[in-house]
DNA sequence: GATAGCGGATAGCTTCACTATCCATTCCCT
DNA sequence: AGGGAATGGATAGTGAAGCTATCCGCTATC
């Protein structure tokens, strides 16, 4: 497969294939002459993988960079691979991260957290920090009527969690349970988004249409 | 106020206050004079909003703009904020919408839905369309031990966006429930991630290291 | 009455993700 | 064997997004 066929295949612009290339998001073709290279069928899939990734888990180039080289090696741990994914998806830092109030939010989530028996890494966690965020800037817009929601994610988050890992980890080989790994979490993240808001939907019309027309629109 | 000190107040900068004025995302100040104007604690609270928004919930500057357009009309009914909201959350299509792979996947996901009796709006629905990207974007990449976990997603979901839609409705005033659609369905969206990535790296510590060192971080 | 700060307008900056253009070389068809 | 198209590789350019900097004439405050 040449490089305009792999370009065709997957619907992405030529150029941009070359673009990936030079970022090394794409491994390069095995050469057969100066200025000629072959690519294979896993390469179509890589790059399928990587618009995946940029499209629907909206991914940095960067990002995408960091979760492929720590997939692409073969010796590193399977956490660590899970952990490249997780900053992929997480990286983006508040600006309050260390004042009080932040503090507080964080040393709330953990408390939390270890009440339910999970085992955090305390220092340096993406996943933490990220909740320590979202859960700072609700209580600075003080809507308390919201905090009974964060037991409700941590509720929903359990059993969840281990139906995703138990499922990656019944992949077989290595190599599949770390593609695993990076599809399931940052697909995971957009599909289960999507249903929570086509649920809240759903719940919203019974709620609010149910009692003044009454009119079912789907099932 | 003024707006040096709504500016030292929220901890944004000045010019990034007066470009958010420009953009009308934050409403002008009482003018006083001709080059001097006053800002209240509700501009205070408008800011923070704001850089909640675009910080933890990462929209765009043109959809933190929508989505407070939205909130503002006080005459728009509440299902049209919701569906704001939810727009500015989702916006990002795939490009292979429509192709006969995606509308495999849409359809799944409409038929598990109504299967559960969920009220759904089949036609220009965001939360569907973003639903049917990840799907087909992980049967592209051929992992059908994946493919229970959509229906893992949808269980969870169902007793949350519940939760959620009734924890904002007790808010009391239209105004309220505005303002806790938008933070929940943003901030929400943030923190359910922040806690699943949680959930799962104690799930893999546990089922990883478990047998192999035992030695438990946190709890 | 000096001077620091204001609002408003305009222009500039940086990053990101591509996209376009060259070039010498090679393929491949006739 | 000859010639147009495609290739790998390098370099430069583009457009959007999200600020940031500068200037201006005016005003509040000391």
């Amino acid at each position: 497969m040449r490089i305009s066929e792999l370009s065709a295949a997957s619907g992405v612009p030529l150029p941009t294939v070359k673009y990936y290339l030079r970022e090394g998001l794409l491994p390069a073709g095995e050469r057969t002459a100066r200025n000629q290279a072959e690519y294979g069928p896993e390469h179509l899939a890589r790059l399928r993988l990587i618009r995946a990734l940029v499209e629907v888990g909206r991914l940095s180039v960067a990002d995408v960079h960091a979760v492929l080289a720590a997939s692409d090696n073969p010796r590193l741990p399977l956490n660590d691979v899970l952990g490249a994914a997780h900053d992929a998806v997480t990286r983006r830092a508040a600006p309050n991260r260390g004042e009080p109030a932040w503090n507080d939010a964080r040393a709330l989530v953990l408390d939390m957290a270890k009440q339910r028996g999970w085992q955090v890494h305390e220092q340096h966690c993406a996943a933490l920090e990220q909740a320590a965020d979202a859960v700072a800037a609700v209580v600075a817009t003080d809507m308390p009527e919201l905090y009974p929601l964060i037991d409700v994610y941590f509720e929903a988050v359990e059993p969840m969690a281990r139906r995703e890992v138990e499922a990656v980890l019944s992949m077989g080989s290595e190599d599949q349970i770390v593609r695993g790994v990076v599809i399931g979490t940052v697909l995971g993240e957009s599909l289960l988004n999507a249903l929570r808001l086509l649920a809240q939907q759903s719940v919203s019309t019974e709620l609010l249409e149910g009692g003044e027309a009454g009119e079912a629109t789907g099932a």
